[in-house]
DNA sequence: TATGAATGAGGTTTCATTCAT
DNA sequence: GATGAATGAAACCTCATTCAT
């Protein structure tokens, strides 16, 4: 599901989705989601609805959520749905924009009061927090599927961003090595915190400790 | 799809797949999977094409590929494969056992030959290339469908056992640190080289080395 | 097929089916189904297409006939039938309403403007009709299928009630035995009338007189 | 199931099963069914075998079961029964031959030793037990299914004959209507003793005795 | 603009029948 | 003769997506 790769899967996205990617995008430049010059209250309201319904399925039954479900949660019909999200994957971003933003925002403010490797850490944290509540969202990032593409592209952009910094200032002070790029950490980060709920509760911590203990010079630990 | 749990389902499972399971689990203590007593001539040339195009498909689209396509590939009817393998985890099972097994093996060779640490660098890799090849056989490991558990007692137990010994020879002199069991290792190594073709090529091995070296003391690295 | 009985179908039965049911249940106390509030032209016309479509299979092949078929026939998707008949036989049951509300009503009429005998063989007629175009429908009624319960109960439900009335008139001027029970006399009804096609064309009248000259007095013939 | 209609169906059935059809229909008109000539110990053994298992088969699970069950139940291998019996309806028949057989004879036997209502009622209860323990008996009868034209023509040749003795010495001396055939009256004997083992108990018996009050004159009763 | 009915490809699974051994 | 592996059509059902209203 996550996979299909087919022709018209493609022709379609690249046909209805630019515009909605590409506001999106340029949106994610410099400033959070802005929302239409003007949207009915009605509208606005079920923008929200959907949103907290999509957050809470995709917790649930992680990013492949059914759709009707999700409509259902929120109360609205399918199609409005998808006349805000033409893509599951415009969904998923919407969904999770805010808090990612907040966790962006979270390695802006790490950086300016810890030192670099204690801001790498304490960031890890927070990025395991924002990941352990969305199943499925590490291996959509990581599919490969096209779908997805814009995804990836949101979220590591905003990201990486910010976690670059912290690299930096930690490869310019020696207590972070220098070779490994924001981008590949904040992925690796992803699929450590991506753990299962029956899964052992401190595993994704604890390898995620190991990880960070290969980044970070001994000396500083 | 992932996340069925219906109480049929899993009676349904235990009663039709036990046999199967249980000749494997036994093989998997000692042998390789071995053949009924007489397999027809046409049986065997089939086992054997479905587990190729199996092995295709699951790299292809991941472990969700669809029977209908798998059977394609292999020129069999579909009946063919359920006749053999009645869950589809059971497909799954076969198809990387061998390889599998391949890699429990090199652990011991490995770790017979090098150093512990050495021992497990080396091992990183081959699995890393074993996962490399198998899109979705990590997420399938980590995603806690009951269907997936026998994937993941086999695997598991398989590897684990191996690679534990590796971790204890390296805990004995004190070039791997102790407070990590085999489990959570392969867990994570397994999460960090499930990469997609589109990515980075090295992204997997760079993370992968970083974790390592995280496990790894300074001093023998 | 008609003998699955599995506690998950029991299960999901009666959570998806549950409102289907009661509405129409509640709508055979003393009225014609009754359409949702508002439907749009297109499914009304939907609606009618299916039913229509599966009113013919069904005589053609009995209530085991493919929904792909009934589908086609209809000139509509599988998944619309699903939608408005989430199980075959809430499909069947919503087939043969109308016609069995005429023979219920027909019962009635019988009573009212006829003494009970006559009234009581005139009504076989109309059974016999309704149950000659429905093949499969007497066996459905009496196989004991878990999935065919709210048939029997629907139809037996319906028509018990107006036929008792025919009997107990019947009993009360000595013209009808009274020792069977109208439910009894339905099934057996039904039973002689589920002829097929191909069988003499009167068998089912014949002996359907001859059961009904065993009920009613001789006098009175 | 019971009602596929396909031209290969139908040419299949007449090329393969004519000379078994044949064989069994002659061996109908005056003696039970022979054995080959010389056959062999085991194939014999396995005759048997097949017969009690399919006999339980279908008494489980009506005319539908599946072979493979009643393969697994014998013993054998589904070749091994196709082999003997090409066609289900082949297998049908030959289950119940002997049964069937009995009833007949039974019929002979009541003929000479009461008077023709008599005769009639006790035979229909022997007909009653032996429809009782053929669930989908009946209904393959009567299913107008060209596979199980045999069937009828087997299983009404045998009886119609020895009930239609009945019937006539029953017209000669008054005490039961000549106008119903033999064929007539146990087609609807067998549709009111089909019965599901959820039924009332004596429905079936009751019901039957009103279709022979309707049958037998008054005045014998 | 919002709705949800309709679509239909696609999934898994079963099983009567054939046929290589 | 006997076996049971292989076949593959066909069943049921789901759901992402479209589009008439």
């Amino acid at each position: 599901m996550l996979l299909t790769v087919s022709g018209t899967v493609f022709r379609n996205y690249t046909e209805r989705c630019s515009d909605f990617n590409r506001r999106l995008w340029m949106s994610a430049q410099d400033t959070p989601v802005t929302s239409p010059r003007r949207q009915r209250a009605d509208a606005r309201r079920n923008t929200e609805s959907v949103l907290e319904a999509a957050k809470l399925a995709f917790a649930e039954s992680g990013v492949d959520a059914s759709m009707r479900d999700i409509a259902a949660r929120a109360g609205v019909g399918v199609g409005t749905i998808y006349r805000s999200y033409p893509q599951r994957s415009d969904l998923i971003i919407a969904v999770f924009r805010r808090e990612l933003d907040a966790t962006a925002a979270e390695a802006d403010r790490l950086r300016s009061e810890y030192p670099p490797a204690e801001a790498l850490r304490l960031w890890a944290q927070s990025l395991a927090q924002f990941v352990a509540t969305k199943r499925g969202f590490s291996s959509a990032l990581h599919s490969g599927d096209p779908a997805y593409q814009p995804l990836a592209g949101q979220f590591l952009g905003v990201l990486a961003l910010k976690v670059q910094d912290i690299l930096d200032a930690g490869a310019a002070d020696g207590t972070i090595r220098s070779d490994i790029r924001a981008e590949d950490l904040i992925h690796a980060l992803s699929r450590l915190a991506d753990t299962h709920p029956a899964d052992p509760d401190d595993r994704a911590m604890r390898m995620t400790g190991v990880l960070l203990d290969g980044l970070i010079s001994p000396t500083s630990r």
